[in-house]
DNA sequence: GCCGAAGTTGAGGGAGTTTTCAACTTCGGC
DNA sequence: GCCGAAGTTGAAAACTCCCTCAACTTCGGC
């Protein structure tokens, strides 16, 4: 790729990611353009369809959740670190609009945007794990419980604007998981 | 208002319940208008705006909501009371994903909407507190937390599509309430 | 510095939706 | 049953957004 095209791809990238967070992926195409400071014909150049900006545009906080999960691996008290997790990952979600609906909308099976999401979810398993072997989570905590909370804490941030409610029902959610 | 308009009306606020029920609020006006079997132009003539054909065609929802609340009061053990109350009204939710929209979407205060909202909110006081009486609540429970709940469980439901999920949800949340 | 490939540009055609309105039809009081 | 008010109709204008493409510009290997 051309130098000004790999420059115009971050531009764009740059420019759909406060776009997105703020307003959401439904955002016309062409104001991404001008926000980047480049044409329409360019935006479909470097990208031929929204969901590949899209992509492109999540791919690193898909990546930034799972080193969140990593890190609070490293958290000695496996209770803090399961929390840790949770408060992070729901503020990723909270703060940036366009991350809420790329992780409550389906993009089809063998997407990209998918396979970021499945590789997300996955990065937990490991954490799941360790905090039911210490036997602080109620014995039928699954796997889904996880994706179930952060969905459900995620789409009160997004309705509410008020931080403390999304905080109260994911407080309320880890007072249910407390073994 | 002339019959043929009160009729028209009324095919009209049949018409966009069922289809904001299985598509959502965001749907084409002539959609609306072809299901009723009116033309456009009638459809303006009921409805001057989007909002007004919603405000119609919600105000029973929210009015049976409320009633449910009231029928509520009567069973004779609170905490079942309680729950089905809860199970009842995001049952409401997930069934039409019109309504689901209308209760979490912001109308602007004033608008009957937003009245229908609130005097629906209003309508479950009494139930908690009666909850509350009963000893069988936390004792941090707050009116707010019945609206995050019924949010929470709502959204979910339009995101997941398997029942088993909000299920899932609610259950977990009434574990944390249950003092 | 030349030149062909790669990239940029933005006007314009197309699709879908909203909203208006002048001509036509129906209602209901008399 | 007449007639004016009320209501209906659908074509068309106005919007918004998507997407293409032919003309133009820039890059980078030689």
């Amino acid at each position: 790729m051309r130098k000004d095209a790999a420059r115009n791809r971050e531009l764009l990238i740059e420019a759909a990611k406060t776009v997105f967070a703020t307003r959401g992926l439904h955002v016309a195409l062409d104001e991404i353009a001008r926000t980047a400071g480049v044409s329409i014909g360019t935006l479909y150049n470097r990208f031929p369809t929204r969901n590949e900006l899209v992509a492109a545009v999540y791919a690193e906080t898909f990546e930034r959740s799972a080193r969140l999960a990593k890190r609070c691996l490293e958290v000695a008290d496996p209770w803090e670190a399961f929390v840790r997790y949770l408060r992070g990952t729901c503020e990723l979600q909270i703060v940036d609009r366009g991350y809420a609906q790329v992780c409550s909308r389906d993009f089809g099976a063998g997407s990209a945007i998918e396979s970021a999401k499945h590789a997300a979810i996955a990065s937990t398993e490991q954490l799941v794990a360790r905090t039911k072997d210490s036997g602080l989570l109620r014995a039928d905590f699954e796997l889904r419980d996880m994706a179930l909370t952060i969905l459900a804490t995620a789409s009160v941030g997004q309705v509410s604007g008020a931080r403390e409610d999304w905080e109260r029902l994911l407080n309320l959610l880890l007072d249910a998981f407390r073994a």
